[in-house]
DNA sequence: AAGTAGTTTAACCATTTGGTCAAATATAAA
DNA sequence: TTTATATTTGACCAAATGGTTAAACTACTT
């Protein structure tokens, strides 16, 4: 009954996370979502209140699986390097693994900014402690100036936007083939970690 | 009354523009699209008569405008490392003057890929010669050896990518201090060429 | 067996939403 | 001025949509 409990709960709750990263909050139906669990509507209200509370619910849960592998490498201590590659081969194998996530996020972030916004600080990423690493690595003179900030954004940028932009490239450079674009996308950690690593050497 | 036309015709083509790009398709309504244009509901119908007619109409001027300035830089000859530079330049440019396009055109392909992807078809947007001209410049050893579509993706990415997740990044980032960001994306054109320049030169 | 609390459903409701239509108004041609 | 045509509006409609409710069902306790 507990068990049964957990099941359907969770059910919806994948079957909205399916539904809502397609189509977004405004685009999603609640019927959709009911038929996509297998259930009736009103259970969807019993269990999460409302359509809000539901799409909130799932956002959240977004979030814990889009940060805490990467807290982890961000906070750890190693040379400059090899938390770069580190680091991107996490993100990217997170990305891969929710390959519909960072969409999901950049879109609703857009129309609910600042109420959204709160549920990534509650993750408590903090980007001023490898900000100042960048720094100091410059300092040292282990790669080349570059504003830490564009560097960070770099990074991001080369991680997500493939991922994030998949209908439109895969269609433009890869005729629309599924399957080259996937493998596309898992040789990505490796040429992004090289690429920018050779942009910032010394 | 031709002129009355055209600019009420315009004026709803904007005000539809402004909403859809801020709310998406599902998340935009007639009557606020009417509201933002200072007329009639009815008149939609009457200059465009459905909804997904309007959006179409939005969606290709959306694809004009991205377009075009682009294309030009593609198909000229000239030295790659000037290309890719000026082809970063004018890109940035148009993403700036347009910031709210990529997302638009990013969440809407999503939604809909086949059919809109045609739109961009009809712009007639060709990468396999730029694609060509990567090959050509790594076999005369002008720069290093990266396969020619990760490149491409890599210039897009970093273009792209930190205007369509400004609500994101201001915030992470920037304590989403405004002003801060629009310098830092003003930047960003030297930057990135740079970036690139560093990152493949042999 | 009966009671109790949690779970699921079908029927229903109020509002929103895209869309229609006939009437009214402006515009230009005759 | 009259006539024809294009533009604009307000009232209205049917369907879709988020949400409610009372009843039925289940499982567990006593």
């Amino acid at each position: 009954m507990n068990e049964q409990e957990k099941n359907t709960e969770e059910e919806i709750l994948d079957a909205a996370s399916r539904i809502f990263q397609k189509k977004g909050m405004s685009g999603a139906r609640m019927q959709e979502i009911a038929d996509e669990a297998g259930i009736n509507k009103s259970l969807l209200h019993y269990y999460y209140r409302s359509k809000d509370k539901l799409f909130l619910s799932v956002f959240r849960q977004a979030v814990k699986n889009l940060i805490p592998g990467i807290r982890n490498i961000l906070f750890t201590d190693m040379p400059l390097f090899d938390k770069l590659d580190r680091f991107i081969r996490e993100y990217m194998g997170v990305l891969l693994g929710n390959p519909f996530l960072p969409m999901f996020i950049l879109h609703e972030l857009q129309r609910d900014p600042d109420r959204l916004f709160k549920e990534f600080q509650k993750a408590g990423i903090e980007p001023s402690r490898i900000l100042h690493q960048f720094e100091q690595s410059m300092e040292k003179g282990e790669m080349r100036r570059i504003s830490p900030r564009h560097l960070m954004i770099n990074v991001l940028s080369l991680c997500v936007f493939p991922v994030a932009a998949r209908p439109m490239m895969q269609r433009f450079l890869f005729d629309n083939d599924a399957e080259a674009y996937q493998a596309f996308l898992n040789e990505r950690a490796d040429v992004v970690s090289e690429f920018v690593i050779n942009a910032i050497r010394p």
